[in-house]
DNA sequence: CCTTGACCTTCCCGTTACTGGAACCTCTAT
DNA sequence: ATAGAGGTTCCAGTAACGGGAAGGTCAAGG
C-alpha cells in the first residue's frame, strides 16, 4: 500500500511517516518505482506509534516501547516503568500549568479590561506588589 | 552592570539575555571594551520578561506586553485580551494532559509490572480492546 | 611585568517532532 | 499528449534557548 493509504489508516500524516522512516522507527519496503510499500505489519507499527504519541510518549520512549512490544519475552515491568516515568512527567507539567492558570485567572479577573491604562496584570509582571 | 549581574538580579541566564538582545527585546548599552552594560531600566525590563515567561507567555506575547507596558496610554483591555487568550491555551493544554494522565494512570494501575510479558499497556498501544 | 582565573565577546550547532515548500518523477485517465 | 494526483528527495524553519569553541579583557597576586 502507498503512503497515503498508510497515512489514512494509521492516522499519521505522510510527512510524519517519512520522518519515522528517517529515524528508523519503520522500514517499509520499496516498490520498483521507488514508492514506499507498506504491509499490514508496518501499518500495525504505525498505529502503535500513533497511539503512543497520542498519549504523549516521546519518540525515544516510542522506540523503546516498540522494542518491548516486539519482544515476546519482555517483562511487563519494563513497559510499566516507562509509562510510570512518563506519567510522573505529565503530572509535573500539569502542576506547573495549573499554577500558571491560577495566577492568570486571578489577574484576568482583577483587570477591568477597559480603555484605561491601569492594569493589575502589568503591575504583576512589573513585580509590583499586589 | 555586566551581564552576569544582570542575570543574577533578573533571574535569567546570561545566554537568555543575549538571546533577548538578539531578537530585539532589550538593547543594553555597550561599554568601551565591548561588554554589554545594563542599567536599571534594562534590569526592570528583564525582570518583566522573566515574570511573563514564568507565566508561560510566548516571546511574541512578551514583546506585545512589553510594548503595552511602555505605553502609558495603553488600554488595559489590550493587556487583558492577551492574558485571556493565553489562559485559554493553558486550559486547553491542561485538559489534554489530564486526559493523558487518566489513561496512563489507568494503564499503569492495571499493569502487573513483573517479569511476565502480558501487559495491558502494550495491549492498549497496540489498539487491542481493553 | 607576567600569569592566572574569571569574565566577556561572537559564532555555530543541537535540541523536539515535525511541517512547508521546491524540484522533480510516476501513474492513470482522457 | 496532457492533466492531475500521487510519489520521491532535500533543504529550511519552527520555539526558546543551551553547549561549547575560539578568542579578547580585567583584576589580583607573585
Amino acid at each position: 500500500m502507498n503512503i497515503k493509504d498508510a497515512a489514512e489508516k494509521s492516522g499519521l500524516p505522510p510527512k510524519t511517516i517519512r520522518y519515522y522512516e528517517d529515524i528508523g522507527l519503520v522500514t517499509p519496503d520499496r516498490a520498483a518505482n521507488g514508492y514506499r510499500d507498506f504491509d499490514v505489519a508496518h501499518l500495525h507499527k504505525l498505529t502503535f506509534l500513533a497511539q503512543a504519541r497520542g498519549l504523549g510518549f516521546s519518540i525515544e520512549d516510542c522506540r523503546n516501547l516498540l522494542a518491548l512490544w516486539e519482544d515476546q519475552d519482555r517483562a511487563s515491568g519494563d513497559v510499566r516503568a516507562i509509562a510510570k516515568q512518563h506519567l510522573a512527567e505529565i503530572e509535573n507539567k500539569i502542576a506547573g500549568l495549573q499554577a500558571m492558570r491560577e495566577t492568570l485567572a486571578d489577574l484576568v479577573h482583577c483587570c477591568a479590561g477597559d480603555d484605561r491604562p491601569d492594569c493589575p496584570i502589568i503591575d504583576r509582571l512589573q513585580g509590583k506588589a499586589q
